[in-house]
DNA sequence: CGTTCATATGAACAAATATTCATATGCCTA
DNA sequence: TAGGCATATGAATATTTGTTCATATGAACG
């Protein structure tokens, strides 16, 4: 298994539209699923997948507390490199036309 | 349409081993389809679909000269992320699982 | 215990994706 | 202009993916 594969499968991990959001706001500190489900205002069971994917490729970390469990990320590290992309993104006007994706 | 949405869009680009291999090999320069292909052993239909993804998202940039084709990345930063994601994913131990999507 | 709250799981489905195969385009040279 | 390279395109297919719905787990507290 080729080190390209994992770095694809981190890279495509992180490439969706609420696992992103959901990084964002863990880049403010640890959340916990009520709280990112109501910041999202998607549903509880779609964040409860997301948040396992993020869990399962190691991007974030559990704390339980009461009934309560507790998302954080697993390294600034993963912060900056959301905040790097999104900057390049916008500076070198990437996937702006529609043919891009879509 | 959010920004994360093209920031989702470009990540899940690069997201692709083989495109992720492409990427590399244009960081140490532009190379035409026929070098890739040969790098890769990767069928030339397979590798002109990817380029064609990689230059819809205006990660690559393309130049002609006579009948070949030669791609080059659209900004050193662009090598940079894709390094800076490695290194990530090794430190970290990302992906590393099988639980991750596989 | 039974109930309520917080989160996780699993099946089912639609949509997106990577790959292959076959064929088309475009540029050069004899 | 005919033929050969180099690259691109399109249809077809199998696999993966995101989302929803319904239900399960598990912790607290009466």
């Amino acid at each position: 298994m080729p080190t390209e594969d994992k770095e694809a499968r981190f890279l495509q991990c992180i490439g969706e539209p609420t696992r992103l959001r959901i990084m964002k706001l863990l880049a403010g500190g640890e959340r916990c699923v009520g709280d990112i489900v109501s910041a999202l205002g998607r549903e509880q069971s779609l964040v409860s997948h997301h948040l396992r994917a993020l869990k399962d490729c190691n991007v974030v970390i559990t704390r339980q507390e009461a009934q309560k469990v507790y998302y954080h990320l697993a390294s600034p590290e993963l912060a900056e490199i959301v905040l790097k992309s999104e900057s390049l993104v916008t500076r070198l006007s990437l996937c702006q036309n529609g043919r891009c994706g879509e």
